[in-house]
DNA sequence: AGCACGCCGACT
DNA sequence: GTCGGCGTGCTC
């Protein structure tokens, strides 16, 4: 027998079939082996098992060792292989890896197993005088321990807890106490107890959404519904449905930091029948956790992105919670849209999708529009609470005022009210750091990156400039490098500096900041949301880490501090993306029983965006933008597609895309009318790391498929080594 | 990706 | 005269 192996090396040169012989191994299509390769042994995947090969006998060789007893990877998970090979343009080695841990590669992980003290059945009935000391005061003390309390055995590391050690190793090395080693699964978040399950009382809206989709089968549904509609008990009940049918359900949401609060719910809902998979677990956990899917123990998991390929079986429901989050698109090799596999995995299971958001991306709200996806819609709040109500404050009359602080009148005021009436406020700001740049007052001189064309970011709390691209610190600068004035003039202000600004303001009052910085350590994260849950500070400055979340009832205030941070993105999702971060933001601002209130503090108050964005209306800002995209031909209306072509030799990147560009050129000069737009310069940001970044932007008609996988074929045919070259399809940042 | 084979410059 | 630079080719 021969087995067809994909070896876990990831490059392009050897991601093909190669052949082993299985000699005595029983081997079967979707476990791992380890095998010789060239001069070195690797592990590879099993992708098929044959009778014969057509390679040469003297140049096959034999499967050394096998990894795994049982198939890892699934035949649908096979299947799922060939369509994202195809049509992600993705290579065997790199699809495979997201199927699996990390930690299981290479033997990182293992099964966990205990020690487990258990007495041995013929010593069980006897009197324990017959063979142990009276004398022994500890054994007796073991032997009645185990004989009475734990007849079915117990952990050695809880037993010797309490009771004598050595006394039990005595007992073991006699017999009289058998150990053996038990396998055990790990538990993340063990401490979470789940609340208990209210019986909720279903609108109308929310019941009528529950029965339309659980009386479907293989649909893709758009719930559209505002903050707090209740999205999440309608996906609960379709998950539910799918369970009582027999089925399982997959439910992705875009980051950990709500998953603590969802897995409460979905604890109590369903038990210990929820698997839990996202990045922040250890790797065991999370070894763990996917085995549980793998065997069927767990009949619903709850992740983020890569849970899309949990292997369950017989998927009934897939959920993918908050739609529009940029967290869905994988933007590092291997690049995928979680929809679109989700979307792919609903199909071949004939399950149904469930796409949820209070603000839907243009391109799904289409689609529901458009008839590809059915719209269900939650227009009511649940505890039928009005929106907060929101205050834009134009910022260019603060500056004329002579206000040159990030704070306009109106939000000091405002928060003096919030915290003097004991309440919480959290301010938003899309900009980690103390300053953005720092600027030379006498000469311009700007401090940059070495490696990357950026400016660099000082930090007080370190007192280093950052380059927020490749992690480089430099030291802060008291003199100009260039022309040694002491005169720097610091650029924008960022989280860090609004922190001890409002210290500075405020310094009785507990404020907590929470961005990329504070929460670099494991469990930061919740030990911040937690820490302002309780009420330990009054104020929590962030950046879009704090748009999701936990609900914080006592926050009545939130102000975002410059809106226009998003709006001026050299992106046609700019506006989009602004819309979705303001009316997250300021959903958090009166969930309870008091009324909340938000203050946007922008320099463009006139902009569109910001009067939908204060209406909370959605259909009006989608009527603008499906217009504007309709009539300038963005997507939906068309595919964007960008190369980037990097690398440290610039002259050499040159030529790459120079190649690359005419073998494009001749494709639209063939297909013209596919072309909308083709032009290539260089990458707004120019280097990163030490490479030099250039692309070539396209855009199609959104009926181009054919197209596309013409032009990832002229990208591989022009990639050269040392120079990296891909093809973004609707890239999030054009960067 | 590794690793070896293979042909041209500065050194114990 | 060698040591060693990294260009090209192969891995069942």
């Amino acid at each position: 027998m021969f087995a067809e192996v994909i070896v876990d090396i990831a490059a392009s040169e050897v991601d093909k079939i190669f052949d082993y012989d299985c000699g005595n191994f029983e081997i079967v299509r979707g476990v791992r082996v380890t095998v010789p390769f060239g001069r070195t042994t690797v592990e590879g995947f099993v992708i098929g098992i044959k009778d014969s090969s057509e390679v040469p006998a003297d140049k096959i060789k034999s499967i050394i060792e096998m990894l795994d007893k049982t198939p890892i990877i699934t035949d649908e998970m096979f299947e799922l292989l060939d369509y994202m090979t195809a049509k992600m343009h993705l290579i065997k080695v790199d699809v495979l890896r997201l199927f699996i841990p990390a930690a299981m590669r290479g033997g990182r992980v293992r099964e966990l197993t205990r020690q487990v003290a258990v007495l041995s059945e013929e010593y069980r009935d006897r009197d324990p005088n017959e063979f142990i000391k009276r004398t022994s005061l500890a054994q007796h003390e073991v032997f009645e321990y185990l004989l009475t309390e734990k007849p079915e055995g117990e952990l050695v590391s809880e037993l010797t807890k309490i009771l004598s050690a050595s006394a039990l190793k005595n007992l073991a090395t006699r017999g009289i106490v058998r150990i053996y080693n038990a396998p055990q699964m790990r538990l993340p978040y063990s401490d979470i107890k789940p609340v208990a399950d209210k019986d909720v009382i279903l609108t109308d809206e929310q019941k009528s959404a529950v029965e339309k989709i659980c009386s479907s089968v293989g649909k893709i549904f758009l719930l559209h519904g505002v903050t707090g509609s209740g999205k999440t008990e309608v996906y609960m009940r379709c998950i539910r449905n799918a369970l009582d049918r027999g089925q399982t359900a997959i439910m992705l949401v875009p980051e950990i930091s709500l998953t603590p609060q969802v897995l409460r719910n979905f604890r109590a809902r369903f038990g210990d029948n929820v698997a839990i998979l996202h990045s922040a677990l250890g790797q065991g956990e999370k070894f763990d956790e996917w085995r549980k899917c793998l065997s069927g123990e767990a009949k619903v998991v709850l992740g983020a992105r890569s849970a899309v390929f949990a292997p369950m079986k017989n998927v009934g429901v897939i959920v993918i919670d908050e739609e529009h989050d940029s967290s869905f698109i994988s933007e590092r090799t291997p690049r995928y849209s979680t929809e679109q596999v989700a979307e792919w995995r609903a199909k071949f299971n004939g399950a149904n999708l469930i796409l949820g958001s209070a603000t839907p991306s243009i391109e799904t709200y289409y689609a529901a529009k458009t008839g590809k996806f059915e719209l269900l819609e939650l227009t009511g709040r649940v505890n039928k609470r009005p929106l907060p109500e929101m205050e834009i404050v134009n910022m260019c009359r603060e500056v004329a005022l002579g206000n040159h602080t990030i704070f306009s009148a109106l939000l000091m005021n405002e928060l003096d009210k919030c915290i003097k009436g004991g309440n919480q406020a959290m301010l938003f700001l899309n900009r980690r750091g103390y300053a953005s740049f720092v600027m030379c007052r006498a000469c311009g001189y700007v401090a940059k990156c070495e490696r990357c064309d950026v400016s660099l970011v000082y930090h007080r709390e370190e007192n280093r400039l950052k380059c927020h691209y490749c992690g480089n610190m430099y030291s802060a600068l008291d003199l100009c490098p260039q022309c040694g004035s002491p005169f720097m003039k610091e650029g924008y202000i960022g989280t860090e500096k609004v922190v001890s600004q409002l210290k500075a303001l405020y310094p009785n009052v507990g404020i907590l900041r929470m961005d990329n910085d504070s929460t670099r350590t494991k469990g930061a994260h919740a030990q911040i949301l937690g820490d302002f849950g309780e009420k330990k500070a009054q104020i929590l400055v962030g950046t879009q880490m704090i748009a999701k979340g936990h609900d914080f009832p006592d926050v009545t205030l939130v102000g975002i501090l410059d809106a226009d941070m998003s709006l001026h993105m050299a992106d046609y999702r700019s506006v989009e993306r602004t819309f979705q971060l303001t009316t997250q933001v300021a959903g958090r601002a009166g969930r309870a029983d008091r009324n909340g209130k938000v203050i946007l503090q922008t320099f463009a108050p006139n902009h569109y965006v910001y009067n939908f964005v204060r209406n909370g209306d959605y259909k009006g800002f989608y009527e603008k933008e499906i217009n504007l995209r309709e009539v300038t031909k963005y997507p939906p209306f068309s595919t964007i597609v960008r190369v980037l072509v990097c690398g440290t030799d610039e002259a050499k990147a040159a030529a790459v895309l120079k190649n690359t560009y005419e073998k494009i050129s001749a494709i639209k000069d063939k297909y013209p009318n596919n072309f909308i737009y083709l032009a290539y310069m260089r990458a707004p940001l120019r280097k990163i790391m030490d490479e030099f970044r250039m692309q070539i932007l396209i855009r199609l008609t959104s009926d181009s498929d054919a197209i596309v996988n013409k032009i990832f074929d002229a990208v591989d045919e022009c990639g050269v080594p040392k120079v990296t070259s891909y093809a973004e399809i609707n890239p999030i940042k054009l960067s």
